[in-house]
DNA sequence: ACGCCGTATGTGAACGGTCACATTGGGCTG
DNA sequence: CAGCCCAATGTGACCGTTCACATACGGCGT
């Protein structure tokens, strides 16, 4: 991008000063609100600032302050509908607060490349980072990390405490007792990836439930994310059918394995019952409309911008990792006929 | 966010110089490899430069080059999937080429939220912009504006000579004559909100492609894009079922529309066929899997950058707008009956 | 042996703000 | 009316880097 040599710099502030007839100093103050100011020299500057056009550079304020007023994201998968709407909300959370917001994606999960984009958000001096990317892969590396910017990640691993989450485990709870109540005994688990916390923390919550209301539960079938997967995980699953009902780890795999199940000349709920996770937006036009565990992606990426900003909930508020999630009814699942 | 008030500032250059025993112009020439440098001086800042953990501070270098090394993006519903999927791609790109990106989303579309967004970039020092948000009050107010910034949008109104699209005309022309060449007469149109660059133009190619091949066409009816749209429109247009085909202007209102036939009792393809746009990845996993026409999202991220970086496509490279969206022809179109 | 050139390095100033401190000029108190 | 305080403003230094220019030094041609 050629830069413009012809035209000069941006008016700064001893310039403002100049045609108000005032020091830089006072325009500074103007800038900063400070007290101590005639209301009368204030708009007067104002006004000069305004005929110029003038901005504060954010550059030369960063220096004297050492502060960026930057946050970073590191993030992976963001154009899944989950990621994308927490970066949303945090985005408009921060920027309400008058932080800058810079996001990074992650290319892979090796180390290389989690510490690539690190680096380049810490080379943007960021005073502080919220990480999206939800595998355990990264979650650790981070950790061993030990970084020098306050950090909150967007999943928990019961361990950390800058962590703050959606409750995985109750949702996942919620979405087996509903399948459980309708009287199936037969359900499986479909997984996301191993490596995801959060995949790891449903499967847990669904397992858990099973065990508790005594009902043998078969072994999860390790997924990733995509429709694509449930699709042919259905297929399979289709080639013994000795279940009733499924629990989707999102809707994605849902909206697949749904695919499946009508192709195999099934109906949903009548022959098989469909749970799946996240309540995107499409879910409730789904065929047939997918009951689903929504969780408030909003919510949380505002609640990690005032984690941040802060410094460790010390505020008391609402536990941090108390977001809890709702099921939504809709018409993929139904009484078990067995 | 409480800055630790014991901790030193970071090293900077001096640091460094003093510990490598040379001046602190020295390490500047190690920073920006410049010629005629020792080897072995080199090396030798080098490695204080590790042993200390030195980063350059980006603001003192952003202050006296006056560059930001930033790309600024201006999105609007950036957790749709199109602008999500150009948004990664983007980043990535500018990444590459060493640059930083800072996101904004837009509350709003009215000029207020408008200029406080892009005020906010500008405060970041930007040196290019790529716009995102396709509606054309958007797409006007910028060009009132009259930025000092180089920008592309990625939605053309084919007066712009900074834009770049998917050639939305071209991806409705095929979706229609799909249609059409599938015999159906009696086509209505599902737009998208009349303030979109995009949906006009989808409206556009549909209007034209009919009236190429005489068929006679339907006034359009405006969306919002959901799915939840498309379903209301989907019932109230059954109620008179005057059509044999609907070409949606995105997936989603295509998704909505396929629930509302089924409500109704009706077959697709058999009775009503659906063609969408955009190929979202849970489309082919619709019941039907929908026809719809694939967006390269990716390679209009990456071209942006390229456009902005090389100063408005000099290059003579590939036509600005020349990418050409792909009819993936699915299951939710056949035959017409009549 | 002298000047010259090119390579490798050093020095001072500037970028545009903020901070700490100094300076002015009333108005109030005693 | 001296003394003081406070409100309002000004001055110098500094943040960490790059730029323009200055300097040191070795080799080479004459």
């Amino acid at each position: 991008m050629p830069s413009d040599p012809t035209r000069s710099r941006a008016p700064s502030i001893r310039d403002v000063a100049r045609l108000a007839g005032v020091s830089y100093q006072t325009v500074s103050r103007v800038l900063n609100d400070s007290p101590n100011l005639r209301e009368e020299t204030k708009l007067r500057v104002q006004q000069v600032m305004d005929d110029l056009q003038y901005r504060p550079n954010r550059a030369a304020r960063m220096l004297v302050t050492s502060r960026s007023r930057t946050i970073g994201i590191l993030s992976a998968s963001s154009s899944q509908y989950g990621p994308a709407s927490s970066i949303t909300a945090i985005e408009q959370a921060a920027r309400a607060e008058g932080y800058f917001v810079n996001t990074v994606n992650l290319d892979g999960s090796d180390r290389e490349s989690i510490e690539r984009a690190l680096n380049h958000l810490l080379d943007q001096a960021i005073e502080g980072l919220v990480v999206i990317a939800p595998q355990v892969r990264v979650f650790n590396t981070f950790t061993q990390m030990n970084l020098s910017v306050p950090f909150v990640t967007l999943q928990s691993t019961g361990t950390s405490d800058h962590a703050l989450s959606v409750d995985q485990i109750a949702g996942a709870r919620l979405a087996t007792r509903h399948l459980i109540e309708l009287g199936h005994r037969n359900i499986y688990h479909l997984a996301g990836p191993q490596d995801w916390i959060e995949a790891e923390a449903r499967m847990h919550g669904f397992l858990t439930e099973m065990s508790e209301h005594d009902v043998v539960a078969t072994a999860p079938i390790l997924g990733d994310w995509t429709a694509e997967f449930g699709y042919f995980a259905g297929r399979e699953l289709l080639r013994v059918r000795d279940f009733t009902a499924i629990f989707s780890s999102n809707d994605q795999m849902a909206l697949g394995l749904m695919h499946a199940v009508r192709d195999a000349g099934l109906d949903i709920p009548g022959d098989i019952s469909i749970v799946g996770f996240d309540d995107i937006p499409e879910a409730r036009h789904f065929w047939p409309p997918l009951t689903t565990v929504r969780q408030d992606f909003g919510e949380l990426g505002r609640r990690a911008i005032e984690l941040l900003l802060n410094g460790g909930g010390q505020l008391g508020g609402p536990s941090p990792s108390g977001i809890i999630p709702e099921l939504i009814v809709r018409q993929s699942t139904g009484t078990s006929r067995f």
